[in-house]
DNA sequence: TTGACATTCAAGTGTTTACTTGAATAAATG
DNA sequence: CATTTATTCAAGTAAACACTTGAATGTCAA
């Protein structure tokens, strides 16, 4: 559900309503979805008129795909070596 | 939880007894959540005499970071438009 | 000011999650 | 073969979660 709100909004801002609308649950439960998501530091509220415009932080998402990034580097490079290693000791096996 | 059983396998293989040990919970705990991580197919468990070897797997990292990699892409620059509509209609305010 | 609308605050509820203990399975080792 | 070690299967439980309804707050518009 969170990340499904996180979807949404990678679309573009929506309010409050708009959101709840879409989901099919009510604008408290959104709201309590936000609150969460926003404590994370993932999307921010702006009050606009009596509505509000929730936005999603690109700035988190960002440190987010980083980490991520960074961690699937170094695995693929441990495996190709792991691979290696393991090529070379069922060759062994074979010959002895 | 979860998340952080994915960071230590970043680091490297363990297996179920290792992870156990580190994290203070019993076998079976984390038994259960390699069940949902493998459904998810974030890791895997390859049978290793009589311990279990838990990789974590390095294509569903980089789908992950690819996803958020692309919308944080999206965000920035439409963040960065709006800015400037935003600056636009600051200036227009100013000077009327 | 009054009414309508958007949102949040507060409190309650059923379901899911993160564990636990106890028993079963399967491989190494004496 | 019997024992020990590593793991999974099964069932139970307390805490967290994803909602809900009802009431309060704040803003626009007549």
């Amino acid at each position: 559900m969170r990340f499904t709100v996180v979807q949404r909004l990678a679309e573009s801002d929506a309010t409050v309503g708009d959101l709840a609308a879409m989901f099919d649950i009510t604008v408290q439960g959104v709201s309590q979805h936000l609150d969460v998501l926003e404590k994370a530091g993932l999307v921010s509220r702006h009050k606009e008129g009596r509505t509000r415009r929730v936005r999603l932080e690109p700035t988190a998402l960002s440190e987010a795909a980083g980490w991520m990034e960074a961690r699937r580097r170094r695995l693929e490079e441990r495996y190709s070596r792991l691979d290696e290693v393991l090529a070379d000791m069922a060759q062994e096996g074979d010959t002895r």
